[in-house]
DNA sequence: GTTTGCATTAACAATTTTGTTAAATAAAAT
DNA sequence: ATTTTATTTAACAAAATTGTTAATGCAAAC
């Protein structure tokens, strides 16, 4: 039947939702299946459980977070100067896009230890793949005096602390923003041209 | 008599620790009780509510949050650079010494937006009273060619960003740091270093 | 010594939340 | 058409969680 990868489909959406904004505590199995029109009987049917619902967000959305990363730096055949720019644009636009996303994943890793080890499996390798090769660059153009030379995971941290903090702290700083920007649209494109500034002139030769 | 005053103190600091480590939802009254060495009830007999208890907690962590960035910025008398060097170094060593505060805070307003604006009342005049001070001495400076002209809103996200983040997103960046800094006093010195080097560079004049 | 008021306990009530199942219904296969 | 399988519902069970109260203890005040 048709029918029925639908109403499965359905009950995903609605728990990505009521996951996303209440995390695994404040969220009710109940408001997941009333929104997704469906008795709460039927989330048993397909998933057995609120935890394994859960898990299927939580492995998805942990899979996008290190993709944000990964995906914006490993352009190659570029300057690192543009290497560096259109990463750090392309990961803001990414964490824009998907503000609640960070926060959801920080929050669930915090509150269950056990997975920390399951996180960093998958974080790990990742940074492997990105810093190897972009540190070899920065040291080859340090070499050439072109820029500043530094710790390439320190400079990852920069650039991440700066286009993740806004977005995640948003309810706190938007006396902050509203007064720097009338839009969300407007406050964007600001902030990210002042996380690429920080970020060039932090490698820039002295 | 004194031991009621001691439980009710034994009780709010049981709650602290269960509060900031779960959140609301995830915390459990009995479990409060349980480390405060009291039945129960006794949370009834003195907060009525988990609500109440509740309440207790978050004002004082939300206070000491704006107090964090507030301290550590309203020192007068010195040349702006070593204005924000302190106010970067100290606002960095208050986040290091309670790293669960901004999480802890972002998260309560967040899944709660009746705090939203009472959040708001609270940090807007601080901001106000930092940013007014810090923005004429910064048009001065600049005025004098001596750094490079900004938005001290601007400036202050920065900032923050870059010394609450990585505390905030700890359990995530941990393989990185642990590859960085062998225990966790060396990585804070390093962190607080490059922060500071990172806003240096940023108000340049070049 | 009795009374008064606060502190404490144990038992319980009410609600919420998740999980389970047997029966009903619809669809598909033979 | 009949059997078989998958889907859905309604009712229920079990556990957890918060809130409440009546009874008890206990120290200080009178």
């Amino acid at each position: 039947m048709e029918q029925s990868r639908s109403k499965e489909q359905a009950i995903l959406a609605a728990a990505e939702q009521e996951f996303m904004t209440k995390g695994f505590d404040g969220a009710r199995t109940i408001s997941i299946a009333k929104a997704a029109g469906v008795t709460h009987a039927m989330l048993h049917y397909y998933f057995r459980s609120k935890e394994n619902i859960f898990e299927r967000i939580f492995d998805e959305k942990m899979r996008l977070l290190s993709q944000s990363v990964l995906e914006a730096f490993e352009q190659q055949g570029l300057s690192l100067e543009e290497r560096l720019r259109k990463g750090i644009e392309s990961h803001f636009d990414y964490i824009a896009k998907y503000p609640g996303l960070p926060r959801f994943v920080v929050n669930e890793v915090m509150s269950r230890p056990e997975r920390h080890e399951m996180m960093q499996r998958r974080i790990g390798p990742m940074f492997e793949s990105i810093t190897k090769g972009l540190q070899r660059e920065l040291d080859e153009a340090a070499d050439r005096g072109e820029c500043e030379r530094m710790d390439v995971r320190m400079l990852m941290l920069d650039i991440v602390s700066l286009n993740v903090f806004s977005f995640i702290a948003m309810p706190i700083i938007e006396p902050l923003v509203g007064d720097l920007a009338v839009d969300r649209e407007t406050f964007c494109r600001l902030r990210k041209q002042e996380n690429v500034e920080v970020i060039m002139r932090r490698l820039k030769k002295l």
